[in-house]
DNA sequence: CGATTAGGGATCTTGT
DNA sequence: TACAAGATCCCTAATC
């Protein structure tokens, strides 16, 4: 539904560009990233006047009715050349997250489960150091933590942007989170949101959802929803 | 049992 | 000033 309002190639390049130029300005402020692709994928997020608005009214899910798109409209409004304030607005959690999916460098703190839905999972092991980074990305005062992390995520399950799957640090996007912020809207490919939904049969994904996953959830995961 | 993980109320901070 | 979006603190419960 996206495609007919989709920038072409040189209207992306463009885009690109553009926010490398809007990055190398204000690389002395929040827009401290490590590679120039995450540096893109957050700033071309934003250019929301690439796209028409009646995408947005065709959102698919009513689940979101409670968020709010005032960035949006206000993203609508300015311009590369103008009112750079409209486009460096704080980063989100669920975009931070998001981003480090892509990261490779951050394969050892979170991973997919199952991609093309969204869901996602936290690495025990190094949880606490995705907190971290979340934390000094921000500036924050004090050393940002997993459990606080959690909470800030737990407060997403009110407004649908990310809600809590019933498996062992696993969340899920929602379809709108996923359709905003995946790289595959940017290439012009449409994505189909399946709703996790859980069963006793063996999870089965392409990803690495191994044998130590199985090993730690399956048994308790089916008594769960047993009852 | 102890350590993790999960959930949520209350309050504070920061930026719009 | 009001509100958004956490950040922080803290306590309890469920699960491993």
């Amino acid at each position: 539904m996206f495609l007919q309002s989709f920038p072409d190639q040189d209207v992306l390049g463009q885009a690109f560009e553009d926010a490398l130029e809007v990055l190398q300005q204000h690389s002395d402020r929040q827009m401290q990233y490590s590679t120039g692709y995450k540096n893109c994928l957050t700033v071309i997020n934003h250019h929301h006047h690439l796209r028409a608005s009646p995408s947005y009214s065709a959102a698919p899910s009513t689940e979101d009715q409670g968020y709010s798109w005032r960035n949006v409209v206000v993203s609508e409004q300015s311009n590369l050349n103008g009112k750079l304030a409209a486009h460096l607005k704080k980063l989100r959690l669920f975009e931070y997250l998001h981003e480090s999916l892509y990261d490779p460098a951050m394969a050892n703190c979170i991973q997919w489960v199952d991609k093309p839905n969204g869901v996602f999972q936290f690495v025990s092991k190094n949880k606490e150091k995705l907190a971290e980074l979340w934390g000094e990305r921000k500036g924050n005062r004090k050393v940002m933590t997993y459990q606080k992390m959690a909470r800030a995520l737990r407060n997403y399950g009110r407004t649908g942007e990310i809600i809590k799957i019933r498996r062992k640090l696993t969340y899920q996007f929602s379809a709108v989170v996923l359709q905003r912020l995946a790289p595959s809207y940017f290439l012009g490919k449409e994505t189909v949101y399946h709703p996790y939904i859980p069963s006793n049969q063996e999870y089965q994904c392409a990803d690495d959802w191994t044998s130590y996953n199985n090993y730690m959830y399956n048994n308790g995961y089916a008594l769960q929803h047993a009852s």
